[in-house]
RNA sequence: GGGUGCGUCGCAUAGCGGCAAUUGCAUUGGGCUGUAAACCCAACGUCUUAAUUGACUACGUAGGUUCGAGUCCUACCGCACCCA
């Protein structure tokens, strides 16, 4: 990336009010928005991901957003070709690119820290693969690449498997993570809540979410033909309202579950940032446009 | 009223008489190289120890049998089902 290029990241859980305050920001600071958020780039999936509606955005331009199929299955690497491609557009009108969402490796992928090699999935390989126990997988990448089989997770089968498949297609090992931050081009801020807060917040989103026909949404998809499988694996939302509409859990019993697992993912979304020294958690918006400013100078 | 079965750590589940007790979910913490809201790891009675140390309290309640009981026996309480 463009060392003079500067991003300003906004980053926070679930329901922390990411959305109203980039627009403001960005409103304020001619910027534009670049939403990093793994579900909310499947078209049709609006209630579900908590999508910005149009009237949100009130003329703030918005990227990646609706930018897949559900049917399909987007990946982090198409996602960082989309924020590129994106960020260029934004600097072309001499504005200034707002990344904003909730998805940690997504935001990585882009500011350069996670780099992923290019190696399409391999399915035949993978099915074989699957077959193997971790022990098995973890003696298999030992031998092609000593230096990835000291890093990667033992027990995490998915991993394993993808490192196999790097290194099965490109005929190297895995390259090293960069660990380059591009902390000078990059203003972090980001919005905590406590659990207390984000528990009113989650419930209140969601009650509204319902009024306005969450359930429907997802029972359309099904009617088009997308698999209750995939619907199960396209987040909490659609995975509880499937059970739902498969009979198996009550109304009631959906709502309690997606406020659990909203926290449980606030609380995964925030593992991802608790320690890092970069960002700075602001407290209301008149801080966040102070940093701004220092930072844009 | 008669019969049968069941009461285990928030919920659900396992437990030939040697058990602080299985597993799943939840909870808490950690991790993360093309599925990332995915996936992986750890802790989870209390207090202690340098320690995989030691002690205490625990499987509905109260007794009993036993070197030893969540496990066997008796009574009681609660729940479920069946017959009246």
């Amino acid at each position: 990336m463009d060392n003079k290029i500067k991003l300003i990241v906004i980053l926070g859980p679930t329901s922390s009010g990411k959305t109203g305050l980039s627009i403001k920001l960005a409103k304020k600071f001619k910027g534009e928005i670049i939403s990093a958020d793994s579900r909310q780039v499947y078209k049709g999936l609006n209630l579900a991901s908590g999508k910005v509606t149009k009237k949100e955005m009130a003329g703030i331009p918005h990227y990646c957003l609706d930018v897949s199929s559900v049917k399909k299955r987007y990946a982090s690497q198409e996602f960082k070709k989309c924020a590129d491609v994106a960020i260029k557009k934004i600097l072309s009108k001499n504005k200034i690119p707002f990344i904003v969402g909730g998805t940690a490796f997504y935001i990585k992928a882009l500011t350069g820290e996670i780099i992923a090699p290019e190696a399409p999935p391999n399915p035949e390989l993978r099915e074989k693969l699957e077959k193997k126990t971790t022990g098995e997988l973890f003696i298999m990448l030992e031998k092609l690449d000593r230096r990835r089989a000291g890093t990667i997770e033992r027990f995490n089968k998915r991993r394993l498997i993808r490192a196999i498949e790097i290194i099965k297609y490109t005929g190297k090992p895995v390259p090293e993570r960069t660990d380059k931050t591009n902390d000078k081009n990059v203003l972090y801020l980001g919005i905590k809540r406590t659990k207390k807060e984000l528990k009113k917040r989650i419930e209140s989103r969601l009650a509204e979410r319902l009024s306005q026909g969450m359930i429907k949404e997802i029972l359309n998809f099904h009617e088009s033909g997308v698999s209750w499988k995939r619907l199960e694996e396209l987040g909490l939302e659609p995975r509880w309202v499937s059970s739902y509409l498969k009979k198996k859990i009550s109304k009631e019993e959906v709502e309690r579950r997606i406020i659990r697992d909203s926290l449980l993912l606030a609380r995964h979304q925030m593992s991802w940032w608790g320690r890092d020294r970069r960002i700075h958690w602001i407290k209301n918006q008149t801080q966040a446009e102070r940093l701004i400013i220092k930072f844009l100078k």
